[in-house]
DNA sequence: CGCGGACATTGACACAGATCAATAAAGTGC
DNA sequence: GCACTTTATTGATCTGTGTCAATGTCCGCG
């Protein structure tokens, strides 16, 4: 039997209550849109973006098929992205923690082509795209950021067409867990003891998997001393082996800045 | 034995002269960068525009590791963007056909991903970035157009992604097929015939696949009807049919606008 | 023109992971 | 606290593709 001494549910990773801060005040500036802005920049951004109500679990950010009319940040909690194919399944595209950006996959057809909702209880800045646009033109850090969020989706969507085209399940799933530790890292939790918050059916729809599959090799890793696992919790005892595993796309869009 | 009517290599998708024009005289100017923009704007553009001699088949565009100083347009041809693992062979993340931009996956970082050849003699447009973010800040449509593309990346490596997760073997070779049909097409060629640029080696990898797997698929493809082809030369005979194997991955993210 | 190397095709076989089925454990609501 | 549903785990079998091997075909070069 074994025991998490980190991170109980209320601490996990996005579950912090950030109030209705505004980008000045919230913990996740340094990640988020407002990266190279002043105080003056971020009023302006303030503007254009609207604090919503948590979602709970289940609940949809939007639909595939709405109409785009802004971008998203989550700002805590995560946010599962998926496509439902015509058979009713889902295909989940993508897990987006706070200070991630939703939605930029629909600009250039100014229709969301994908679904959104939360993995858990999760708030999430409305970002107006037309306002976003305007204010880029003004604001040059802003502009540059954007383009910096864009081009990190794009790097890290090519680093799973190689995970999905190139490598085993185990890799698979050794590369998922490291990015989601990297990521959690970076938002100040430990990269070493984690709460997963998709089921093992968006892991497996994630990595193009069974979910026999992923409970098999969870209980793998498990007997090979790489991890701990009990549910939903995680706890990574041999990060570099995992990251070995998962070979080169060990690392992910995410690291580096 | 079947014979191709359309299409001589001299006359095939990108391999057609552009000779050394500005962009306003460039026959791709309603899928590039200039989209949207008039005159003046384009005179502009093109100050941060080099046009380099054209790269024969196999010639680098810039390496995995290369600082990123520019993006690049297609201008005529076609390259292919790939990692190469630690042990040697490759993986191909991209083709691109004229009008297409390669390198946005760079700008997080500055420093490119991945490395990028020429399939065939190529001719390139090489956009300085910095130019280029300086000038997104003036030109509205320049810098609307930039995101949309960069959406647009966003929404295909998904769709691979979805492909690569979810799709089996035909399928996925179905729904290449179909999106290299759609882009020809989309550049004023027939999308019933056309040529292949990259190897069966290329497409296995792309498609995570086997280079046996993708020769089977092809003969099986043909011996049911929808295709023929001969070695790199491909007609379409069943787009409908081809597409609805595709699935959700039928249409790609280039078709609309 | 013919030789050599790269690329493509085809066949035989093996195996990773899907699928089917059953059980167990954890949430969820009353 | 107890049924009920959902989610996860484990086992047994089946199959699509990968791998290995051999052959065929094209293309460039001397």
């Amino acid at each position: 039997m074994v025991y998490f001494m980190t991170s109980s549910k209320d601490e996990a990773c996005g579950t912090v209550c950030h109030g209705n801060v505004a980008c000045q005040d919230c913990s996740l500036h340094q990640l988020c849109l407002p990266v190279g802005l002043d105080s003056a920049d971020l009023a302006l951004l303030d503007r254009i973006i609207r604090r919503r109500r948590p979602l709970r679990r289940g609940e949809y950010l939007f639909r595939a098929g709405d109409p785009m009319r802004a971008v998203y940040a989550v700002r805590s909690g995560s946010v599962k992205t998926f496509t439902c194919s015509s058979d009713g399944d889902e295909h989940v595209t993508g897990f987006h923690l706070p200070g991630e950006l939703i939605g930029l996959d629909a600009i250039g057809a100014a229709v969301h082509p994908r679904s959104a909702r939360a993995l858990e209880t999760s708030s999430v800045c409305e970002v107006a795209y037309e306002g976003l646009e305007e204010l880029s033109m003004k604001i040059r850090g802003l502009q540059r950021q954007l383009l910096r969020l864009m081009s990190r989706e794009i790097h890290h969507d090519e680093t799973m067409m190689i995970l999905l085209g190139g490598m085993a399940a185990e890799g698979r799933l050794a590369a998922l867990l490291s990015n989601i530790a990297a990521r959690v890292g970076e938002r100040g939790f430990s990269p070493r003891a984690f709460h997963l918050s998709m089921s093992r059916n968006d892991i497996g729809s994630y990595l193009g998997l069974a979910v026999e599959t992923v409970s098999r090799l969870f209980t793998r890793l498990q007997a090979e001393g790489l991890l701990s696992v009990q549910r939903k919790q995680v706890m990574i005892h041999d990060p570099d082996r995992l990251r070995r595993l998962a070979g080169v796309c060990g690392d992910g869009a995410y690291q580096s800045r």
